[in-house]
DNA sequence: TTGAAATTCAACACTATGTCCATAAAAATA
DNA sequence: TATTTTTATGGACATAGTGTTGAATTTCAA
Protein backbone atom coordinates (compact mmCIF):
# COMPACT_ATOMS: atom_id res chain seq x y z
CA UNK A 1 0.00 0.00 0.00
CA UNK A 2 1.60 3.72 -1.25
CA UNK A 3 -0.77 5.85 0.47
CA UNK A 4 -0.46 9.30 -1.16
CA UNK A 5 3.29 9.43 -1.32
CA UNK A 6 4.79 12.15 0.57
CA UNK A 7 6.69 14.69 -1.75
CA UNK A 8 10.49 14.21 -1.86
CA UNK A 9 12.14 16.79 -0.47
CA UNK A 10 14.65 16.75 -3.33
CA UNK A 11 11.71 17.12 -5.67
CA UNK A 12 10.67 19.99 -3.66
CA UNK A 13 13.98 21.42 -2.67
CA UNK A 14 14.60 21.56 -6.89
CA UNK A 15 11.19 22.70 -8.19
CA UNK A 16 11.59 25.92 -5.23
CA UNK A 17 14.95 26.57 -6.77
CA UNK A 18 14.15 26.28 -10.25
CA UNK A 19 10.91 28.52 -9.42
CA UNK A 20 13.30 31.48 -8.31
CA UNK A 21 15.25 31.35 -10.82
CA UNK A 22 12.78 31.47 -12.86
CA UNK A 23 11.19 34.77 -11.06
CA UNK A 24 14.60 36.45 -10.71
CA UNK A 25 15.41 36.38 -14.55
CA UNK A 26 11.83 37.03 -15.59
CA UNK A 27 12.52 40.61 -14.06
CA UNK A 28 14.41 41.52 -16.47
CA UNK A 29 13.14 39.24 -19.96
CA UNK A 30 10.39 37.80 -21.33
CA UNK A 31 9.74 34.46 -21.05
CA UNK A 32 10.46 32.95 -24.33
CA UNK A 33 14.34 34.51 -24.13
CA UNK A 34 14.90 32.69 -21.10
CA UNK A 35 17.22 29.81 -21.97
CA UNK A 36 17.04 26.35 -19.75
CA UNK A 37 20.46 26.45 -19.16
CA UNK A 38 20.62 30.01 -17.46
CA UNK A 39 17.56 28.81 -15.36
CA UNK A 40 19.52 25.48 -14.64
CA UNK A 41 22.82 27.80 -13.76
CA UNK A 42 20.94 30.34 -11.64
CA UNK A 43 19.65 27.37 -9.29
CA UNK A 44 22.32 25.16 -9.41
CA UNK A 45 20.30 22.25 -10.51
CA UNK A 46 21.32 19.91 -13.14
CA UNK A 47 20.17 20.84 -16.74
CA UNK A 48 19.24 16.59 -16.89
CA UNK A 49 17.14 17.21 -13.78
CA UNK A 50 15.06 19.98 -14.95
CA UNK A 51 13.94 17.91 -18.05
CA UNK A 52 13.01 15.20 -15.10
CA UNK A 53 10.22 17.82 -13.90
CA UNK A 54 9.22 20.15 -16.66
CA UNK A 55 9.32 20.04 -20.72
CA UNK A 56 10.63 23.33 -21.01
CA UNK A 57 10.21 27.48 -19.51
CA UNK A 58 6.54 27.73 -20.06
CA UNK A 59 5.98 24.50 -18.60
CA UNK A 60 7.53 25.29 -15.02
CA UNK A 61 5.98 29.01 -15.53
CA UNK A 62 2.21 27.47 -15.83
CA UNK A 63 2.91 25.02 -13.26
CA UNK A 64 3.50 28.18 -10.99
CA UNK A 65 0.54 30.33 -12.56
CA UNK A 66 -1.99 27.24 -11.76
CA UNK A 67 -0.65 27.16 -8.19
CA UNK A 68 -0.96 31.45 -7.61
CA UNK A 69 -4.31 30.84 -9.21
CA UNK A 70 -5.25 27.89 -6.67
CA UNK A 71 -4.16 29.91 -3.38
CA UNK A 72 -5.71 33.05 -4.91
CA UNK A 73 -8.90 31.04 -5.55
CA UNK A 74 -8.89 29.99 -1.65
CA UNK A 75 -8.24 33.11 -0.48
CA UNK A 76 -10.90 35.19 -2.24
CA UNK A 77 -14.07 32.27 -1.62
CA UNK A 78 -14.04 33.27 2.58
CA UNK A 79 -14.42 37.08 1.38
CA UNK A 80 -16.98 36.42 -1.26
CA UNK A 81 -19.27 34.40 0.85
CA UNK A 82 -19.69 37.56 2.49
CA UNK A 83 -20.58 39.76 -0.08
CA UNK A 84 -22.45 37.07 -1.73
CA UNK A 85 -25.90 38.00 -0.21
CA UNK A 86 -25.46 41.68 -0.87
CA UNK A 87 -24.16 41.84 -4.81
CA UNK A 88 -25.29 38.18 -6.58
CA UNK A 89 -24.03 39.46 -9.61
CA UNK A 90 -23.00 42.98 -9.18
CA UNK A 91 -19.96 44.73 -9.70
CA UNK A 92 -16.55 43.37 -8.07
CA UNK A 93 -16.68 44.56 -4.16
CA UNK A 94 -14.09 46.59 -2.44
CA UNK A 95 -13.35 43.84 -0.13
CA UNK A 96 -12.57 41.46 -3.08
CA UNK A 97 -10.54 43.64 -4.79
CA UNK A 98 -8.50 44.60 -1.58
CA UNK A 99 -8.00 40.92 -0.61
CA UNK A 100 -6.75 40.39 -4.07
CA UNK A 101 -3.75 43.42 -3.74
CA UNK A 102 -2.86 41.97 -0.37
CA UNK A 103 -2.25 39.29 -2.15
CA UNK A 104 -0.32 40.77 -4.48
CA UNK A 105 1.54 42.54 -1.90
CA UNK A 106 2.65 39.74 0.11
CA UNK A 107 4.30 38.10 -3.01
CA UNK A 108 5.19 40.96 -4.80
CA UNK A 109 7.97 39.29 -6.11
CA UNK A 110 5.80 36.76 -8.20
CA UNK A 111 3.14 38.98 -8.90
CA UNK A 112 5.34 41.77 -10.50
CA UNK A 113 6.61 38.96 -12.99
CA UNK A 114 3.61 37.68 -13.67
CA UNK A 115 1.36 40.79 -14.56
CA UNK A 116 4.26 42.10 -16.69
CA UNK A 117 4.92 41.98 -20.59
CA UNK A 118 7.50 39.34 -19.42
CA UNK A 119 4.94 37.09 -19.02
CA UNK A 120 2.88 35.62 -22.12
CA UNK A 121 0.30 33.33 -20.49
CA UNK A 122 -2.77 35.44 -20.06
CA UNK A 123 -2.15 35.48 -16.37
CA UNK A 124 -4.42 38.14 -15.99
CA UNK A 125 -7.57 37.81 -17.57
CA UNK A 126 -7.82 34.68 -14.94
CA UNK A 127 -7.40 36.68 -11.93
CA UNK A 128 -10.27 39.39 -13.45
CA UNK A 129 -12.05 35.87 -14.09
CA UNK A 130 -10.99 34.07 -10.31
CA UNK A 131 -11.93 37.78 -9.11
CA UNK A 132 -15.53 37.04 -10.50
CA UNK A 133 -15.02 40.79 -11.73
CA UNK A 134 -18.55 42.15 -13.77
CA UNK A 135 -17.66 45.75 -14.23
CA UNK A 136 -20.87 46.91 -16.02
CA UNK A 137 -23.96 47.74 -13.54
CA UNK A 138 -26.84 45.48 -14.15
CA UNK A 139 -28.98 47.49 -15.35
CA UNK A 140 -26.99 48.78 -18.14
CA UNK A 141 -28.76 50.09 -21.30
CA UNK A 142 -25.79 48.69 -23.78
CA UNK A 143 -25.14 46.15 -26.31
CA UNK A 144 -23.21 43.30 -25.57
CA UNK A 145 -19.96 44.02 -27.48
CA UNK A 146 -19.65 47.82 -25.48
CA UNK A 147 -20.06 46.13 -22.60
CA UNK A 148 -17.01 43.63 -23.83
CA UNK A 149 -15.15 47.00 -24.83
CA UNK A 150 -15.82 48.33 -21.05
CA UNK A 151 -14.77 45.38 -19.32
CA UNK A 152 -11.47 45.13 -21.41
CA UNK A 153 -10.68 48.67 -20.51
CA UNK A 154 -11.45 48.56 -17.19
CA UNK A 155 -9.40 45.14 -15.72
CA UNK A 156 -6.35 46.25 -18.27
CA UNK A 157 -6.94 49.93 -16.70
CA UNK A 158 -6.53 47.80 -13.19
CA UNK A 159 -3.99 45.18 -13.55
CA UNK A 160 -1.72 47.99 -15.26
CA UNK A 161 -2.59 50.09 -11.75
CA UNK A 162 -1.56 46.97 -10.03
CA UNK A 163 1.59 46.38 -11.64
CA UNK A 164 2.83 50.11 -11.01
CA UNK A 165 1.97 50.18 -7.84
CA UNK A 166 4.17 46.53 -7.26
CA UNK A 167 7.03 48.35 -9.05
CA UNK A 168 7.15 51.16 -7.08
CA UNK A 169 7.28 49.02 -3.40
CA UNK A 170 3.22 49.08 -2.94
CA UNK A 171 3.95 52.44 -1.39
CA UNK A 172 -0.08 52.92 -0.69
CA UNK A 173 -2.38 50.48 1.34
CA UNK A 174 -4.04 47.99 -0.32
CA UNK A 175 -7.39 49.33 0.70
CA UNK A 176 -6.76 52.55 -0.83
CA UNK A 177 -5.59 51.26 -4.07
CA UNK A 178 -8.62 49.25 -4.50
CA UNK A 179 -10.51 52.81 -3.72
CA UNK A 180 -8.92 54.24 -6.25
CA UNK A 181 -9.31 51.50 -9.09
CA UNK A 182 -13.16 50.92 -8.36
CA UNK A 183 -13.61 54.52 -8.21
CA UNK A 184 -11.68 55.19 -11.91
CA UNK A 185 -14.14 51.85 -12.94
CA UNK A 186 -17.57 53.65 -12.16
CA UNK A 187 -17.11 57.28 -11.90
CA UNK A 188 -14.01 57.94 -13.93
CA UNK A 189 -10.95 60.90 -13.96
CA UNK A 190 -14.06 63.70 -13.45
CA UNK A 191 -14.64 62.53 -10.18
CA UNK A 192 -11.42 63.43 -8.83
CA UNK A 193 -11.32 67.02 -10.34
CA UNK A 194 -11.72 69.61 -8.08
CA UNK A 195 -15.19 71.45 -7.43
CA UNK B 1 28.48 65.25 -55.63
CA UNK B 2 26.30 63.11 -54.30
CA UNK B 3 22.93 64.69 -53.69
CA UNK B 4 21.19 61.97 -51.53
CA UNK B 5 21.74 59.05 -52.95
CA UNK B 6 18.53 57.54 -54.17
CA UNK B 7 17.99 54.35 -52.11
CA UNK B 8 18.13 51.26 -53.85
CA UNK B 9 15.54 49.33 -54.98
CA UNK B 10 17.46 45.95 -53.86
CA UNK B 11 17.46 47.71 -50.53
CA UNK B 12 14.13 48.63 -50.79
CA UNK B 13 12.91 45.36 -51.51
CA UNK B 14 14.67 43.13 -48.63
CA UNK B 15 13.65 45.83 -46.00
CA UNK B 16 10.05 45.49 -46.96
CA UNK B 17 9.90 41.76 -47.58
CA UNK B 18 11.73 41.11 -44.14
CA UNK B 19 9.01 43.90 -42.51
CA UNK B 20 6.19 41.76 -43.70
CA UNK B 21 7.75 38.44 -42.49
CA UNK B 22 8.34 39.94 -39.14
CA UNK B 23 4.86 41.45 -38.70
CA UNK B 24 3.36 37.96 -39.97
CA UNK B 25 5.66 36.39 -37.38
CA UNK B 26 5.03 38.79 -34.80
CA UNK B 27 0.84 37.76 -34.87
CA UNK B 28 1.95 34.05 -33.98
CA UNK B 29 4.73 35.11 -30.97
CA UNK B 30 6.69 37.17 -29.12
CA UNK B 31 9.38 38.78 -30.90
CA UNK B 32 12.26 37.46 -28.69
CA UNK B 33 10.95 33.73 -30.22
CA UNK B 34 11.39 34.65 -33.84
CA UNK B 35 14.35 33.60 -35.05
CA UNK B 36 16.20 35.55 -37.50
CA UNK B 37 16.66 32.20 -39.85
CA UNK B 38 12.64 31.79 -39.43
CA UNK B 39 12.39 35.13 -40.83
CA UNK B 40 14.93 34.93 -43.81
CA UNK B 41 13.04 31.48 -44.60
CA UNK B 42 9.72 33.73 -44.63
CA UNK B 43 10.90 36.85 -46.68
CA UNK B 44 12.76 34.60 -49.02
CA UNK B 45 16.54 36.66 -48.48
CA UNK B 46 19.58 35.24 -47.63
CA UNK B 47 20.59 35.43 -43.89
CA UNK B 48 23.88 37.20 -44.42
CA UNK B 49 21.54 39.90 -46.38
CA UNK B 50 19.60 40.48 -43.18
CA UNK B 51 22.94 40.94 -41.21
CA UNK B 52 23.82 43.35 -43.88
CA UNK B 53 21.15 45.60 -42.78
CA UNK B 54 20.07 45.04 -38.97
CA UNK B 55 21.97 43.58 -36.07
CA UNK B 56 18.69 41.07 -34.81
CA UNK B 57 15.29 41.03 -34.61
CA UNK B 58 14.66 43.43 -31.97
CA UNK B 59 16.65 46.11 -34.26
CA UNK B 60 14.27 45.24 -36.94
CA UNK B 61 11.27 45.67 -34.83
CA UNK B 62 12.78 49.04 -33.75
CA UNK B 63 13.31 50.43 -36.81
CA UNK B 64 9.55 49.79 -37.62
CA UNK B 65 8.60 51.42 -34.74
CA UNK B 66 10.56 54.78 -35.49
CA UNK B 67 9.16 54.69 -38.58
CA UNK B 68 5.18 54.33 -37.63
CA UNK B 69 6.04 57.13 -34.58
CA UNK B 70 7.12 59.49 -37.05
CA UNK B 71 4.59 58.55 -39.74
CA UNK B 72 2.00 59.02 -37.10
CA UNK B 73 3.26 62.23 -35.33
CA UNK B 74 3.28 64.03 -38.90
CA UNK B 75 -0.41 63.22 -39.32
CA UNK B 76 -1.44 64.28 -35.48
CA UNK B 77 0.29 67.37 -35.87
CA UNK B 78 -1.99 69.03 -37.90
CA UNK B 79 -5.07 68.24 -36.62
CA UNK B 80 -3.28 69.16 -33.13
CA UNK B 81 -2.51 72.85 -34.39
CA UNK B 82 -6.73 73.06 -34.53
CA UNK B 83 -7.33 71.94 -30.83
CA UNK B 84 -4.20 73.80 -29.13
CA UNK B 85 -5.92 76.62 -29.40
CA UNK B 86 -8.84 75.68 -27.02
CA UNK B 87 -6.58 72.90 -24.95
CA UNK B 88 -3.00 74.25 -24.27
CA UNK B 89 -2.86 71.94 -21.79
CA UNK B 90 -5.77 69.62 -21.42
CA UNK B 91 -6.69 66.28 -22.06
CA UNK B 92 -6.45 64.74 -25.46
CA UNK B 93 -9.68 66.08 -27.68
CA UNK B 94 -11.90 63.12 -29.21
CA UNK B 95 -10.03 64.66 -32.84
CA UNK B 96 -6.93 63.38 -32.09
CA UNK B 97 -7.75 60.25 -30.44
CA UNK B 98 -10.21 59.36 -34.09
CA UNK B 99 -6.97 60.27 -35.83
CA UNK B 100 -4.82 57.73 -34.03
CA UNK B 101 -7.39 55.11 -34.78
CA UNK B 102 -7.89 56.17 -37.95
CA UNK B 103 -4.44 55.62 -39.11
CA UNK B 104 -3.96 52.38 -36.68
CA UNK B 105 -7.32 50.88 -38.84
CA UNK B 106 -5.15 51.65 -41.73
CA UNK B 107 -2.22 49.92 -40.60
CA UNK B 108 -4.27 47.37 -39.04
CA UNK B 109 -2.11 43.99 -39.41
CA UNK B 110 1.01 46.13 -37.94
CA UNK B 111 -0.79 48.10 -35.22
CA UNK B 112 -2.29 44.78 -33.57
CA UNK B 113 1.51 43.40 -33.66
CA UNK B 114 2.91 46.41 -32.29
CA UNK B 115 0.46 46.54 -29.49
CA UNK B 116 0.04 43.31 -28.74
CA UNK B 117 1.71 41.34 -25.69
CA UNK B 118 4.20 39.81 -28.69
CA UNK B 119 6.18 43.09 -28.66
CA UNK B 120 8.42 44.05 -25.90
CA UNK B 121 9.15 47.40 -26.54
CA UNK B 122 7.37 49.89 -24.78
CA UNK B 123 5.61 50.93 -27.86
CA UNK B 124 2.35 52.18 -26.27
CA UNK B 125 3.53 54.67 -24.15
CA UNK B 126 5.26 56.16 -27.10
CA UNK B 127 2.14 56.84 -28.66
CA UNK B 128 0.21 58.13 -26.03
CA UNK B 129 3.30 60.62 -25.24
CA UNK B 130 3.13 61.48 -29.10
CA UNK B 131 -0.69 62.10 -28.54
CA UNK B 132 0.13 64.71 -25.68
CA UNK B 133 -2.38 62.60 -23.43
CA UNK B 134 -3.06 65.03 -20.26
CA UNK B 135 -5.46 62.42 -18.88
CA UNK B 136 -6.01 64.57 -15.59
CA UNK B 137 -8.13 67.80 -15.64
CA UNK B 138 -5.48 70.50 -14.66
CA UNK B 139 -7.82 72.16 -11.73
CA UNK B 140 -7.70 68.36 -9.84
CA UNK B 141 -7.43 68.47 -5.78
CA UNK B 142 -5.42 65.38 -6.37
CA UNK B 143 -1.22 64.69 -5.42
CA UNK B 144 1.24 63.56 -7.99
CA UNK B 145 1.53 60.00 -7.06
CA UNK B 146 -2.54 59.33 -7.60
CA UNK B 147 -2.46 61.33 -11.23
CA UNK B 148 0.18 58.90 -12.42
CA UNK B 149 -2.09 55.87 -11.36
CA UNK B 150 -5.10 57.31 -12.85
CA UNK B 151 -3.12 57.84 -16.16
CA UNK B 152 -1.50 54.48 -16.17
CA UNK B 153 -5.30 53.47 -15.38
CA UNK B 154 -6.54 55.78 -18.56
CA UNK B 155 -4.05 54.92 -20.84
CA UNK B 156 -3.59 50.75 -20.76
CA UNK B 157 -7.78 50.84 -20.48
CA UNK B 158 -7.39 52.91 -23.96
CA UNK B 159 -4.70 50.41 -25.57
CA UNK B 160 -6.33 47.78 -24.14
CA UNK B 161 -9.89 48.81 -25.68
CA UNK B 162 -7.81 50.08 -29.38
CA UNK B 163 -6.40 46.44 -29.20
CA UNK B 164 -9.78 44.25 -28.75
CA UNK B 165 -10.98 46.60 -31.58
CA UNK B 166 -8.13 45.83 -34.15
CA UNK B 167 -8.49 42.21 -33.38
CA UNK B 168 -11.86 41.96 -33.87
CA UNK B 169 -12.09 43.79 -37.62
CA UNK B 170 -12.58 47.74 -36.53
CA UNK B 171 -16.16 47.28 -37.17
CA UNK B 172 -17.14 50.46 -35.46
CA UNK B 173 -15.96 53.52 -37.01
CA UNK B 174 -12.54 55.11 -35.06
CA UNK B 175 -14.75 58.15 -33.97
CA UNK B 176 -17.34 56.28 -32.17
CA UNK B 177 -14.50 54.12 -30.30
CA UNK B 178 -12.91 57.52 -29.71
CA UNK B 179 -16.09 58.54 -28.16
CA UNK B 180 -16.08 55.70 -26.11
CA UNK B 181 -12.59 55.90 -24.58
CA UNK B 182 -13.04 59.13 -23.82
CA UNK B 183 -16.18 58.74 -21.89
CA UNK B 184 -14.98 56.01 -20.20
CA UNK B 185 -12.00 57.55 -19.32
CA UNK B 186 -13.60 60.90 -17.83
CA UNK B 187 -17.26 59.25 -16.36
CA UNK B 188 -16.31 55.84 -16.23
CA UNK B 189 -18.84 52.70 -16.63
CA UNK B 190 -21.82 54.52 -14.33
CA UNK B 191 -22.17 57.03 -17.16
CA UNK B 192 -23.45 53.90 -19.22
CA UNK B 193 -25.97 52.91 -16.67
CA UNK B 194 -29.82 53.09 -17.74
CA UNK B 195 -31.37 55.99 -15.99
C1' DT C 1 27.74 48.89 -71.40
C1' DT C 2 30.38 49.29 -67.39
C1' DG C 3 31.60 50.09 -62.67
C1' DA C 4 29.48 49.95 -58.17
C1' DA C 5 26.64 47.96 -54.91
C1' DA C 6 23.74 44.43 -53.11
C1' DT C 7 22.71 39.69 -52.70
C1' DT C 8 23.77 34.91 -52.54
C1' DC C 9 26.14 30.78 -51.17
C1' DA C 10 29.12 27.83 -48.53
C1' DA C 11 31.74 27.41 -44.59
C1' DC C 12 33.15 28.41 -39.89
C1' DA C 13 33.20 28.08 -34.63
C1' DC C 14 30.03 28.66 -31.01
C1' DT C 15 26.02 27.90 -28.08
C1' DA C 16 21.52 25.96 -26.56
C1' DT C 17 18.47 21.99 -27.14
C1' DG C 18 16.48 17.59 -25.87
C1' DT C 19 17.63 12.93 -24.99
C1' DC C 20 20.23 9.09 -23.26
C1' DC C 21 22.79 6.26 -19.97
C1' DA C 22 25.85 5.11 -16.29
C1' DT C 23 26.91 6.58 -11.81
C1' DA C 24 26.41 8.79 -7.39
C1' DA C 25 23.70 10.58 -3.73
C1' DA C 26 19.77 10.90 -0.90
C1' DA C 27 15.44 9.42 0.82
C1' DA C 28 12.01 6.03 2.26
C1' DT C 29 11.23 1.70 4.19
C1' DA C 30 11.85 -2.78 6.27
C1' DT D 1 20.79 0.14 10.71
C1' DA D 2 20.71 -1.99 6.31
C1' DT D 3 18.44 -2.28 1.99
C1' DT D 4 15.79 -0.79 -1.69
C1' DT D 5 13.86 2.80 -4.30
C1' DT D 6 13.97 7.28 -6.01
C1' DT D 7 16.27 11.28 -7.49
C1' DA D 8 20.16 14.02 -9.04
C1' DT D 9 24.42 14.30 -11.52
C1' DG D 10 27.72 14.37 -15.33
C1' DG D 11 29.07 13.20 -19.78
C1' DA D 12 27.95 12.30 -24.52
C1' DC D 13 25.30 12.84 -28.62
C1' DA D 14 22.92 14.71 -32.88
C1' DT D 15 20.39 18.74 -34.06
C1' DA D 16 19.53 23.57 -34.85
C1' DG D 17 20.22 28.63 -34.68
C1' DT D 18 23.89 32.30 -34.32
C1' DG D 19 26.94 35.74 -36.16
C1' DT D 20 30.74 36.23 -39.22
C1' DT D 21 33.63 35.71 -43.35
C1' DG D 22 35.10 35.62 -48.23
C1' DA D 23 34.24 34.58 -52.94
C1' DA D 24 31.00 34.40 -56.63
C1' DT D 25 26.93 36.20 -58.67
C1' DT D 26 23.25 39.22 -59.70
C1' DT D 27 21.17 43.64 -60.04
C1' DC D 28 21.22 48.48 -60.22
C1' DA D 29 22.33 53.18 -61.72
C1' DA D 30 24.61 56.08 -64.68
Amino acid sequence: MTPQRKTDRRVAYTKLALREALVELMQGQHISGITVKSLCELADINRSTFYLHYRDQYDLLHQIEREVLETLGERLASKQDATDEMFSKGPISLEVMTEILEYARENAALARVLLSENCDFAFQQDIMELAQVVVILPDSSINQRMEDYIVTYGINGCIALAEKWLDEGTIEEPAQVAQLMLQLLYFGTTSFTKG
